[in-house]
Formats: C-alpha cells, structure tokens, sequence
DNA sequence: GTGAAAGCGCTAACAT
DNA sequence: ATGTTAGCGCTTTCAC
C-alpha cells in the first residue's frame, strides 16, 4: 500500500512527527513555510494517511453497517442506494448486509457488524424477529442505532417509517374518488405491523366514506406474492363479480390479481380498478401501468442515515436526545389500472 | 464499546499482555491452566478485541469494497447478494457503492475505497468508462483486485464474465429449434463489449443454421429499456408481419417487445415467439412469462469473490499467479413466451 | 513555531 | 511456559 508514513516524511524533511502532522491536518501553530514544505513533499510521494491508524487513535471507522431482511429486493435496494450516497457526503462507507428475514441471521449479522467495530448500525428487522434483545445489547451498548421500515414498538431508539395507516387510507380514498363502490382487499396475514397497518387504513378509508367493510371479500394470501395475489384474483373473478375495486397490499400481489382478471377478462381499468403499494420498478411495465402508493426507499434511507450521522456526533459531544421517529410521507400514484 | 482490553486482563490476572494474548489466540506455549484462567476471565468480561489495533498490526481490515454500475437493479442486486455471503464464509464483510455508470464517479469511489484500506475491490466498469489509467493504478499498488460482467481487454487482471456470444447463439438457437424463420433482434448501441458480443452470437447462429442475417430486422434502440423494446416491437408489428422471433438483448427490452406485440393483438408465442436476456425476477410474472437467458448474478458475485480471496491469500503469501478468466455458463429459460 | 514523548490495543520476536 | 520489548502509524498534550 502506501508505503509513505508520517514518519518518513519528517526524517526526509528533518523534523519531528508531529509538526508534520499539524502541517498536514492544517493546525494554525505551524509557520506557513513549513506547512507548505511538509505539503508539497506529501503530494509528491503521494503520501495517504495510514487509516488503521487514525482508526486506532480515533476509535472510530467511517465506516456503518446496513443490515435488512433481502439485498434482492427492489424496495431494499433503493434504501441502500439512499444510505450509500449519503454516507458518502459525510465521508461514511456502508456495509451491507442481509438477514434473509431469520431471526437467528439477524442476530450473527449483528455481531458480525460490531465485530467490525462499525460506527453505527442501520437495521429493518426481520420478518419472524418477535424477541429483541439483541437489538437492545447493541443499542445499550451504545452504539449509535437506527431502525427504518420494519421496526418495533419495543425497541426505544431513532425510527425512520411510513404510516402505513394513512397511506392505505389514501390508496383506498383513490379507488373511493374514481367511483368504486365494492372495494377488496388482498393481503397476507395480519403479523407484521405494516400489513396490520395497511389493512387499518384500508377500513378507515370505508369508514370514512360510510362504506361497510365486507369480510367476504377480504383476502388473506399465505404470503405477499404474485401467485398470492393472483389466488385472490381468481377468487374474485369466480365469486364475487360486483367488486369494481382492488387494493393489492404489495405490488406483487397487486400485479398477480392484475393476471387473474386478465385471464377472465375482465378489463382494467373499466370494469375494475387495481391498486397495488410499494411502487416497485415493475409497476411501470406492466400492462396496464399498475397505480399504487409510493413507498420512497431512498427518502427512507437518506433520512435513516441522517438520523444515524446525527446519533454519531451526539455521542461524540457527549449529549443525550430523546428517541425520534421520522414519518416519510408517501403519495398515490395514479397510472393506467385505475380510473 | 468495549471497555476490556487486553492489558486489563492481563493486569487483573497479574500476566503479561503476550501470555494473555497467546493463550486467547491459542498458541501452544500456554500452559492449560493459565490459557484456561484467561479465557474464563475474557468471557466473563465478555472480551472483545479491538479491531482498529489488530488492523493496525495486520494491516488488514477484512473489508472488501463491491463497486458497479447500479445498486437498484436486479441483476448486480443479486451479485452484491452472492459475494456478501460468500465473503462472510472468509470473514470478510462488503463495502457497497454504485459509479452510476459514470466514469468520473467511477475514479472517485475506488479513491473512496482506498481511502478506507478494503483488503481488495471487485469492479463492473461503468458504461462510459473507455480510459483505464485508474483502475491500473489500484493494481499496480498491488491492491487485490477482479473485475466482473463489465470488463475489459485492455485490463490485465482476475476476471469473472458470461461467454456473451455463446449465450446469445444458445438464444437464438432456441427460437430456431421451436420452428422460427425469421428472427429479429432488438439491442441497443453497439458499445458495450456485452452487446457486441451478444451480437454477434446471434450472427453465428443464423449463420450455423444456414438462416440469412437480414438487416432490416435488427433494431437498434438508444438504450436497452422498456420503451426501446417497445418501439422496436412496433416497427415489428406494422412493417416486419413476416417475423415469427424476437431475441431482445434485455429482459427490459423484450418485455417491452411484449407490450407492443400486444397492443397489435399479435399472439406470443403462437405468431412471434419472444427471448429475453438476463432472467430478471420481472420475466417470471409477465404474462406470458418470458422465456430468457439466466445470467447467474449470485453465482458471479461468488466466483469473483473467491478469486479475489485466492489474490488475497497470494498478497500475503507473496506468491504471484498469471490472470485467470473464470467464465460462468449461462442457460436458456424456456417459459411461455416462446414454442 | 517546533519537538519530545506518550499512548491508542494489539502481536510477535526474542529473551529467560 | 512466561515475560520483555518493540513497533504498527498516527495524534495530541506539554514543554521549550
């Protein structure tokens, strides 16, 4: 590597280390000669600070870890995307890692990431993580720690979500507005918060509207995916010809609905309208463009660093805040299946 | 973090720092007693090593940096899945970052890399990167290093690649065993070594089976998107009516392909069968499903962190070895979209 | 304005 | 089998 130390660079030079440092890290007791000289010399032999080093003296990497449940995912990777070229402001690289949403991973992830003595930690949790204690160890532990996306009521500690309340509301609103009048919903099991959210504001958007909420046509998947939907799709098309609405939980789901009523024939938007949430890349490709909410990943992650950058400094200073949670807002995206 | 250090022990345990240390690295000059006294204590202590002083010492951080093009994106999602659990096997974490195909970017964020000391970078060149000067420099520091999927002839280094043109021919030859006379292609620039290559593979097919390769029906759009595909797929369908084959040289394209064959009513793949390329997660829920080529991003991601693990090894061993190519078979995916 | 010296926490060559 | 010592390369008092 660099083979050009501090130290050589004072021996060529004849003075001490430590002038050389302040001449290179710009302190103001060096005489500008001297700063100039020392300067002049380290870009000539190309000089690089020895970062193990300058870890070693600080105690910190620049370095964070971002541990979520699928690297292979289109939501996720939007929110890596936002961590990354924000980390890259503040001069923080990123370490990702996945929990293929098993508790145990994400457990081993953890450790693994402190092991690397990272300067904080970005965490989705997984999908079947119903204790927290490891999570609480690292936040106790003091490292700096920020949930997004899938969080916890039980873990106290910086949150960056959306209202998955609202939001269904809002997509449910939108089918309202375009004249639906037998609204159904597709979703997998009542677990996770954001599905119990979702399926919240779905009723509430009802409610609201002085709508009944009609069990028959609430469909429960055994998972969010396209074949989930499409099931639910079928299902619609057999047995329940007066819905004239669909709000899909995922955009998977929602696009796998989208094929069922294809293979019946039934039109979309005309005979009924599909909305889908997450706004995935897909949903503008398929036929037709799918509506849906928009579920911002790289607001999300610039907003989790952000907020880890600032736990950072607040540790260095010394200073304790109380726990926030920043609320992304999301929008509904209107496209071609409905209307 | 970690308050217990090794001196601490050592003070509590009234040894010396090496005894405490050998016995925790399990050297064989401890005696049991003592190896067994300092490891109840570090356990009870719940000891840590600091990391930044072993970095120190080893000069190795068992961080690697992963650089591409795109972190949104199927295809390189699936290869930053495949080295990150690869590399944990080894014990090394990943840093993440994207160049946004550009090649300014690209200079910048190996600097980035390098700044952070990662024990070695695996790089997909950016699209418009023609100049190479700094990606020699990082090997010609000796920094372990191997390119993936985009490379380039003019970089002599560890590389991990598809054979493009023999999975382009294996394309078209599918369309040409299930009966189609007269294939189109749509692609973009010819650029990219990628598309050149597949190119040309779809040549040597046409040419193997005695098929004429017609101008006229290749098409080249100003990317490799959605709309590209599309666009081409329309010019298909109003002036080419004779075309029963579409090899696209992108998922992306094809399915655009799709959506234009559609809105003429051309029937996939009972009038013009449809192949893709790359075997994106979108080719399994489009309807009719695409037939594609897998282009194994995880298995990629793999091979090219076990061949930059091998250089790593050899840094320190101090052993030099010629650059090797590792070239990852490809498969045609036979779906609906094609018979 | 400059330099000497200590120390971050660890490992390893070299005694003993 | 255990301890002494030096050193990885940097920053930061503190003295001059």
């Amino acid at each position: 590597m660099s083979k050009v130390s501090l130290t050589k660079i004072s021996e060529i030079l004849g003075m001490s280390k430590s002038t050389v440092s302040k001449a290179l890290n710009n302190y103001a007791d060096v005489s500008p000669g001297t700063r100039k000289k020392v300067q002049d010399l380290a870009n000539e032999l190309n000089y690089k600070p020895n970062i193990f080093a300058q870890n070693l003296r600080s105690q910190e990497s620049k370095i964070i870890g971002l541990l979520m449940p699928e690297i292979v995912h289109y939501f996720f990777s939007t929110i890596i995307s936002g961590v990354a070229e924000t980390a890259e402001k503040y001069g923080y690289s990123v370490i990702v890692a996945q929990t293929k949403d098993d508790y145990k991973n994400e457990i081993k992830q953890l450790e693994l990431l402190l092991d690397k003595n990272v300067d904080g930690i970005l965490l989705s949790l997984a999908d079947d993580t119903i204790h927290f204690n490891h999570v609480k160890d690292v936040i106790n532990q003091g490292v700096p720690f920020v949930l997004f996306d899938r969080t916890s009521k039980l873990i106290d500690c910086n949150k960056v979500v959306i209202d998955d309340v609202k939001a269904a509301q809002m997509a449910t609103q939108h089918l309202i507005d375009i004249g639906c009048k037998k609204i159904a919903i597709i979703r997998n099991q009542l677990k996770s918060q954001g599905t119990i959210d979702r399926h919240k504001g779905f009723k509430k958007a009802l409610l609201e509207n002085g709508m009944v909420y009609d069990k028959s046509i609430d469909f429960e998947g055994r998972d969010f995916s396209f074949s989930a939907g499409k099931i639910a799709g079928n299902k619609i098309c057999e047995s329940h010809k007066d819905v004239d609405g669909i709000f899909a939980l995922t955009d998977l789901m929602a696009i796998g609905a989208l094929e069922a009523l294809k293979e019946h024939n039934v039109a979309v938007p005309d005979q009924v309208s599909v909305i889908g949430f997450s706004n995935w890349f897909l949903t503008q490709i398929t036929t037709p463009h799918l509506s849906t909410v928009d579920q911002p990943g790289f607001e999300i992650g610039k907003a989790a660093f952000n907020l880890l950058y600032q736990e950072i400094q607040n540790k260095k200073n010394n200073v304790k805040e109380a726990s926030k949670t920043i609320v992304i807002p999301t929008t509904v995206i209107s496209r071609d299946s409905t209307k």
